[in-house]
DNA sequence: GCATTGACGAAGG
DNA sequence: CCCTTCGCCAATG
């Protein structure tokens, strides 16, 4: 993990991003901000979710389907191979997902700043 | 190379 | 409390 100067260090912060995304457990959430906040860059949570646009060409897979907005919301539903991809992952994950907007959000957020200090 | 556009979020009106 | 504005910065037209 390091800093981003949003120059040389922008493929690692996507590989951050998406290390940071695997490491979110089964069963959890965690958001766009969270992530940015995480690694240091707390008001660009917008290029969180562009790491996450270019999450599809990472391997292994990233379990993008746990990353949504602050609202719990699936902001990124649209981007998976189908609109419902991502509500059925989560569901998978044994997380409940009503109107694109996941259920007990404050109980499952998983933010790694906490959850992950090192 | 300037303008627009986001898988976002906080602040201001 | 809903809506708009603004910051952020890479990608795209």
């Amino acid at each position: 993990m390091k800093k981003i100067s949003a120059n040389t260090d922008r493929y690692s912060f996507f590989d951050d991003v998406w290390a940071v995304v695997r490491k979110v457990p089964k069963g959890r959430v965690t958001t766009y901000g969270a992530i940015a906040n995480y690694l240091g860059t707390r008001s660009s949570a917008r290029m969180v979710g562009w790491a996450m646009n270019a999450a599809h060409q990472a391997a292994p897979k990233v379990p993008a389907q746990r990353v949504v907005n602050r609202n719990g919301m699936l902001s990124g539903k649209a981007h998976f191979e189908t609109p419902t991809r991502m509500q059925e992952l989560l569901e998978k994950d044994g997380v409940k997902v009503v109107n694109d907007t996941v259920q007990d959000f404050d109980r499952l957020f998983w933010d790694p700043a906490k959850e992950l200090m090192l």
